[in-house]
DNA sequence: TTGTAGGCGTTATCAA
DNA sequence: TTGATAACGCCTACAA
């Protein structure tokens, strides 16, 4: 029996006789034999495989999205590679090559802190791979993206914070590079002055994540004239650390200064000492939107490229009960 | 120019001149010309790959691990594809069958906590595809490990408990179905009895890692006459979990139970109210123990299969300072 | 020093 | 209904 007989009785084509197909598979389950995948997406230049590319696993987050990309793709037959830049724009350059090297379908990525340049992206557009950026985008809107909706996050946070009598209201902001950074500060500007509390340049702090940044600066706002009452903070994991500065430092004060950050971290679930309140990104429906938004580009036939789109993921406020 | 005297152009062979190379690299870069890696991996029949199975991503004790793995195969030019089970033994089946398919060179894999046959397993070292554990063994020989030194762990946590002045220490033990419950278990038995301590099976719960259970077992510990004052957990995860349990309906307890478990996580220092010490498994080091291993079997030129070997991975005790 | 040809496992096309 | 063949992109003998 030839191979393309065994070919086509495993694939269940029409043109081949019951009988045959019986035989085959059933000596192909004796034999244990499993077709060569790689073989197969080699012959039909596809890959079936999607880069998902993410600063540190370590950030609950991410693991998230990651998991609503996983649900996306496994229905829709398709593999996830994982890589993670751990915010080295080095690195990450390096694995978007290896991904275009595999010949990658689709490429989700988060940018590291440091990533300013697009080069990189146009390139693997131009190699005919689509991208998308999730959670951080880049300034460029020629790029798809998928992000949370920065504007009403920044309105649920600061709503809540003056309910609470708040209205020196510091931002610990996410680093110049990254363009959330500054969406997530011109939200919060907007916020604030939209309800009536002047902007004041000096509640805000730019960080870059690592635990003595957010110790410099929270000591640098404490020692204010006129101190801040509550922080917004870029994520969570910054909440955190700000909070452990607090006990550790001013343990006074912890009562009384509220944080709100992006991410609603499962691990929160955990502390004593909680933030008063997580942005609830959904980051699970943002892995969702990105493989689904990325999957219509992959499968986009037309010759005509799909415009470049940005979604909003809603988001809530989740308030938490120390 | 001819296909292979390009491709020997880019390889660098040495039959190729000067002037040759340097225009055939020339153009490639100007072309953005990229190796298709897929195609030279079928061609060699070897994928440069390893699979990693593990439960969950959430569990920062497999996240150490991916990243020692990462480390490992890096360095020696292999990708990793990261896979999670979600604890469920039928998506880990087809995990295996995809990685199979995909003709991955090795396999790691952290089994789900059902997983009871070794029928996969087999099938995939007859494959050819050698496979090493990653902390959750089977209880079969016949495979490679890499595994935390549990009987060291649970003499120092039971060294430190005792000098503590605890006596009745209790033991939450995984689930019956991984290798690694008993391991642990009988370690804590031996731990206790060495030290003049008699084994009492009232003090042994099994739990499953479900909130609910701990909570139940919790609950039948403290309900004890004699009940416990000190607590051995097969995870730190579940450590967190009494924890908790504790703060909600037993808080006058809080400052005399001790509890002790496996996992040293980096979540641990956000936390006000700390376990009162971890076993430090060095799970950055078992990934690269485990990568190493495997990768010595992938590399084995010769006709005999190297002996199946188990590492018992150094471990310490970290106390936590609340 | 360069070119030609064969093959890795699979599928699609076309012929038998 | 089945079989032979070419092709996917790359590498490697071997021939020129």
């Amino acid at each position: 029996m030839s191979v393309s007989t065994v070919s086509k009785a495993l694939n269940d084509n029409p043109s081949i006789s019951t009988l045959t197909k019986e035989r085959v598979v059933k000596l192909a389950n004796e034999w244990n034999y499993i077709p060569n995948e790689a073989a197969r997406h080699f012959k039909q230049s596809k890959s079936f495989t999607l880069g998902l590319v993410i600063p540190d696993l370590l950030d609950q987050f991410y693991v998230l999205a990651i998991n609503g990309v996983e649900a996306v793709a496994g229905d829709n037959k398709y593999q996830v590679i994982v890589a993670q830049s751990h915010e080295d724009t080095e690195k990450e350059a390096q694995i978007i090559q290896n991904l275009i090297s595999n010949r990658v379908d689709g490429v989700i990525i988060a940018i590291s802190k440091n990533t300013k340049t697009t080069a990189l992206f146009q390139r693997l557009e131009q190699t005919g791979i689509p991208v998308v950026f999730l959670s951080r985008s880049l300034n460029d809107p020629g790029f798809d993206s998928v992000v949370t909706d920065n504007k009403h996050a920044a309105e649920l946070a600061i709503d809540y914070l003056i309910k609470k009598q708040h209205r020196r209201i510091a931002h610990l902001m996410g680093p110049k590079a990254l363009g959330t950074s500054h969406l997530r500060h011109e939200a919060y500007r907007m916020a604030l002055e939209k309800r009536g509390i002047s902007y004041d340049p000096s509640l805000v702090k730019e960080i870059d994540f690592s635990v003595t940044q957010t110790d410099e600066v929270m000591e640098a706002l404490f020692a204010l004239p006129d101190p801040p009452t509550a922080l917004f903070t870029f994520k969570s994991y910054v909440s955190l650390d700000a909070l452990r500065f607090i006990k550790e430092n001013y343990p006074q004060k912890l009562q009384q200064v509220a944080i709100v950050g992006f991410g609603n971290l499962p691990l929160i679930q955990y502390l004593d000492h909680k933030p008063s309140a997580s942005i609830d990104e959904n980051s699970f429906d943002m892995g969702i939107a990105a493989a689904t938004l990325l999957l219509k580009h992959i499968e986009n036939e037309s010759d005509q490229p799909l415009p470049a789109s940005t979604l909003h993921i809603p988001c809530k406020l989740i308030v938490h009960h120390s």
